[in-house]
DNA sequence: GTCTGTGAAAAGTTTCACAGCA
DNA sequence: TGCTGTGAAACTTTTCACAGAC
């Protein structure tokens, strides 16, 4: 997440041009969503949809999802709904096309490999054009058809400048090194599966996915409801009135 | 906070007593992360660490650090910092050991794979118990010393009660109703990876990870930051004045 | 009548700043 | 002195509720 840009500068006009980029950051994560449930809509040849059947599909309140695409624009057609074509147009076009860049992924262990062909990458358009990682065993192989090629020859094969996502599927002592590789190299955005927090630049976004920590929340709130369960059953077998206390 | 009793549930007075279970959920995801960067600090034999060190380690500002921690209670020392292995024990009867809570696997793609033995669910103790899918060539097949069942299988397998997690990563058109077949097994924590959102009984916590959403919102930041520095150039160079908006 | 777009209110979250303890 | 724990303030996000377009 971190990104502290607001307005970056560059001494916009002070009050209401249309929106110059601010979109609330929960706001621009739940339009990644609705984008790729409209690729799924279009793809099974739903023309219209209203808000309240969009939302249930992504999961979130109606309202919410009115707001969000309120940041945007007004794409919607009161009494009717949106028309899918044209509200997914506008989400790619106000979000990013996924078509225009390339992603690489570094660290080709499991992870990386399960990455390459990801159902929910090439959906939406994103394509991995390069693979890397420093183990000399892997240099030179092929996965999926792409070469592995080693990091150090990572300028080299990225001369393109397009290519400005980075995947790291390293191990996590390898993150942070790789991850200056990758800054040097010039790319600015990191996707990172290594379970610690990677130090960039100001101008890198990174976001995080820590499959470990989902986990654990997921083990938290099963505990919460357990302990509602037996203090539940305390409540009618009379309980003991006091609990563990660790 | 101060106030260590709270009860866990048990015929609260109606109004204000501490808080039921209380901890608000963005918390909950950071105690996970801090559990995390515990673990690896006990591995590497830190035995102190202060706020802002820990919160540095988290990515997350030491106030914040000091907030979340305290609704669990006081466990820091005042003008030293907190014992690693004592804050690690208590976070973890706090937010839920991972080591009571088997873990297993329904959809063995690449992604299921990549998952059996990944570093960060046993670096913190989980477990996958089990392998699930539905294609008659994997069933029977063993995958890192486990056995693929067949889905329909699933109760008989996990007939242990203490399997309550279960993560998804099937295509998104399987996901429901394996989704359905989990709940309906007595599982209550769904790890799911499918691009859809999963409708579950309220007792059922769900936690989606959509690696496709998590490109799109790095392509999103991209696309911004390519623009500021369009219009910063534009300045310099006297610009266009309108931008080609679609 | 139906469904969108949006101000205004409510809820949740983060940051500040400092009292208090080791 | 140095750091934690925490109220209170600032900010962000969600929800409500309804005017207005089709």
């Amino acid at each position: 997440m971190s990104n502290r840009r607001d307005k970056a500068g560059a001494a916009q006009p002070p009050d209401g041009p249309r929106h110059r980029n601010g979109i609330p950051e929960a706001t621009v994560s739940r339009l990644a969503t609705y984008l790729g449930v409209l690729n799924s809509l279009a793809a099974a040849g739903v023309a219209t949809i209203s808000s309240g059947e969009l939302a249930a599909a992504a999961g979130v309140n109606s309202a919410q999802l009115r707001k969000d695409l309120s940041h945007l624009g007004s794409y919607g057609i009161r009494g009717v709904g949106y028309d899918v074509a044209y509200l997914r147009f506008q989400l790619d076009q106000n979000i990013g096309s996924a078509e225009h860049w390339p992603v690489i992924i570094v660290g080709v262990g499991n992870l990386g490999r399960a990455l390459v062909n990801h159902a929910g990458f090439s959906s939406r358009g994103f394509k991995v054009s390069a693979l890397f990682d420093v183990e000399p065993r892997l240099v030179g192989t092929r996965v999926e058809g792409l070469t592995i090629h080693h990091l150090d020859d990572l300028s080299a094969v990225v001369d393109d400048p397009s290519v400005t996502i980075g995947v790291v599927t390293t191990p996590g002592e390898s993150a942070q090194p790789v991850a200056d590789t990758l800054v040097g190299a010039g790319i600015k955005c990191l996707l990172n599966f290594a379970a610690i927090n990677l130090a960039v630049p100001a101008d890198v976004t990174v976001r995080k996915v820590d499959l470990g920590s989902e986990l654990q929340i997921l083990a938290y709130h099963r505990q919460l409801s357990l302990a509602d369960e037996i203090s539940a059953e305390e409540m009618v077998t009379g309980g003991f009135g006091d609990r563990t206390d660790v």
